[in-house]
RNA sequence: GCUGGGGUGGCCGAACGGUUCAGGCGGCGGCCUGCAGAGCCGCUGUAUGUGGGUUCAAUUCCCAUCCCCAGCUCCA
């Protein structure tokens, strides 16, 4: 059986193909992963992003991959310099607490810390050096309002990600020719040359007043981090144009070599059938469905199980059922710490096998989490009827267990299942008076007592090998 | 208009030329249980947008057609 890396296949954007993932160094992988611009909460559509790139770093770990992953956080855009402004209040200090927020947010979703967080605002004199040498180059230029700009006709693949062609471009008719000034409309800027807009927000450098255009700090930081060509880079569809193309322009131009070898690149949320985004109104925050009793974990299960590159049209109904599902996986988790039957011999020894087999497989097939799932689920199922036939022993059990820590190591959704809880001692009292009323088949008393358990976050089942309990979680969401 | 992604059972979602078209959720029934819970088993009637074609065989390939979604200068 294999379960050494080598065969993972992902779905290269930039040649529309399934490849073997072959990193630059063996057994490294080295990933930029597009992170949050911190002018607001971010909503779950911009998680649904994290989450895959959680998901992808998660698997290459599982394959014994070493990783280093890069996530920037853009903290300097019209989009930040605009909120603060209509705040009053400086950009940094708008852009910590949602800084802050994002953090936090991550973290309830159990997404695993990136190696590096670089923020805009803290590499101006990397970008600055970027745009000299573009500038040096040829392949960029000073317009009349003094900001730089980069001349897309000088960079002969320009839109060999998204598959543009340039000159449909130029004659497209939304391109906001008045936006700047630009001496071709389909040039976009490297450096913005200080306006009254921009306030306070500036930095007095070499090539001027102003501040970094959007797409240079992923070409600056990513170089920085991870060198002049990385493996993987992650973002959603809407950044493959033009700001993946753009970034491809700059670091390509910058260092003649190539710049990302595996594009990944996710598809939307939706909500209702729509796109769910900030300029429609019709989003989500982490924040919104923690407030209406959901388990950060169950938003974490239903984004991470449909494949990246498939549009998820978001539900309630979607976010109960992935609360049960992952459910299921939990009560399978505490079953398996209470396992001690005769033993199920080879046949549990071929489950856990095949099971092994089939989820590996499908993961490395462009993360196909489904299928992973499905051979997950089918795996839990026959192992519950071993349990349920007491057939399992509890050496067993354990490597049952531990294979599945395994796996969730991958999904991150079960989480710690404690085999030896304390319980309050008030809990414990309850616990033996209620056993005498069930002697007595009192069964009134005994149901009122499960009930106030039940109050205190106390679970108790009545099962043929005795009474079971366990502590609920999560009782304060 | 150009460039992409889709249309699979009550819902969500795999498979993509061939054993019964996975799996999850939900519903119903059964086993177990004092009841409940968990779990297991069965069922959920002919599930692959529509019309053609290729093939011994199509959800899968080809053609046509309808519908949905996205990108097209700063939205993950």
């Amino acid at each position: 059986m294999k379960t050494s890396a080598g065969d993972i296949q992902f779905f290269n954007t930039l040649t529309r193909e399934k490849e073997k993932f072959v990193p630059l160094e063996k057994g490294k992988a080295k990933m930029y992963t597009c992170g949050p611009t911190v002018y607001d909460f971010a909503h779950i559509g911009n998680f649904r992003a994290f989450l895959f790139e959680d998901l992808l770093r998660r698997w290459l770990e599982y394959r014994g991959f070493k990783v280093t992953q890069v996530m920037n956080l853009t903290d300097v855009d019209d989009r930040t310099i605009d909120a603060a402004r209509k705040l009053g209040i400086p950009l940094e200090q708008h852009t910590a607490q949602f800084i802050q927020a994002f953090f936090e947010d991550i973290n309830a979703l159990n997404i695993e810390k990136a190696e590096h967080y670089p923020r805009a605002t803290e590499h101006v004199p990397e970008m600055v050096a970027l745009i000299k040498k573009l500038v040096e180059k040829g392949y960029a230029y000073r317009g009349e309002d003094g900001s730089i700009y980069y001349d897309i006709s000088k960079f002969k693949d320009y839109g060999k990600l998204s598959k543009f062609k340039v000159t449909e471009l130029k004659a497209g008719a939304r391109v906001k020719v008045d936006e700047y000034e630009k001496a071709e409309a389909r040039d976009f800027a490297l450096w913005k040359a200080w306006d009254e807009g921009d306030g306070e927000v500036f930095w007095e450098t070499d090539i001027g007043k102003g501040r970094p255009g959007w797409h240079i700090e992923c070409s600056a930081m990513s170089m920085k981090y991870l060198g002049e060509t990385l493996d993987v880079h992650t973002g959603g569809v809407d950044n493959m144009f033009p700001h993946h193309e753009n970034e491809i322009a700059q670091s390509e131009a910058a260092t003649g070599k190539k710049f990302v070898n595996y594009w990944l690149h996710n598809e939307h949320l939706l909500v209702e059938g729509k796109r769910m985004g900030k300029r429609f109104g019709n989003y989500y925050t982490l924040r919104d469905l923690i407030k209406l009793g959901y388990d950060p974990k169950a938003v974490r299960y239903l984004l991470l199980s449909t494949h990246y590159s498939q549009q998820f049209n978001f539900t309630f109904e979607g976010l109960e059922a992935a609360k049960n599902a992952i459910e299921r996986l939990t009560n399978f988790m505490y079953r398996l710490l209470e396992a001690d039957g005769k033993g199920g011999g080879e046949k549990i020894a071929a489950l856990m096998n095949r099971v092994e087999k089939e989820f590996g497989e499908a993961m490395d097939d462009d993360l196909n989490i489904s299928l992973a799932l499905a051979s997950l689920f089918e795996f839990v199922r026959e192992v519950n009827s071993l349990l349920g036939n007491n057939m399992l022993s509890k050496e067993e059990a354990r490597g049952v267990h531990s294979l599945m820590v395994g796996f969730d190591r991958v999904l991150g959704v079960v989480g710690e299942v404690q085999g030896e809880e304390k319980l309050p001692k008030e809990a414990e009292e309850l616990i033996h008076r209620r056993e005498e009323a069930r002697r007595a088949k009192d069964w009134k008393t005994a149901d009122q007592i499960r009930q106030q358990l039940a109050v205190m976050g106390i679970i108790i089942e009545d099962t043929p090998q005795g009474l079971k309990w366990r502590i609920e979680k999560g009782q304060n969401v």
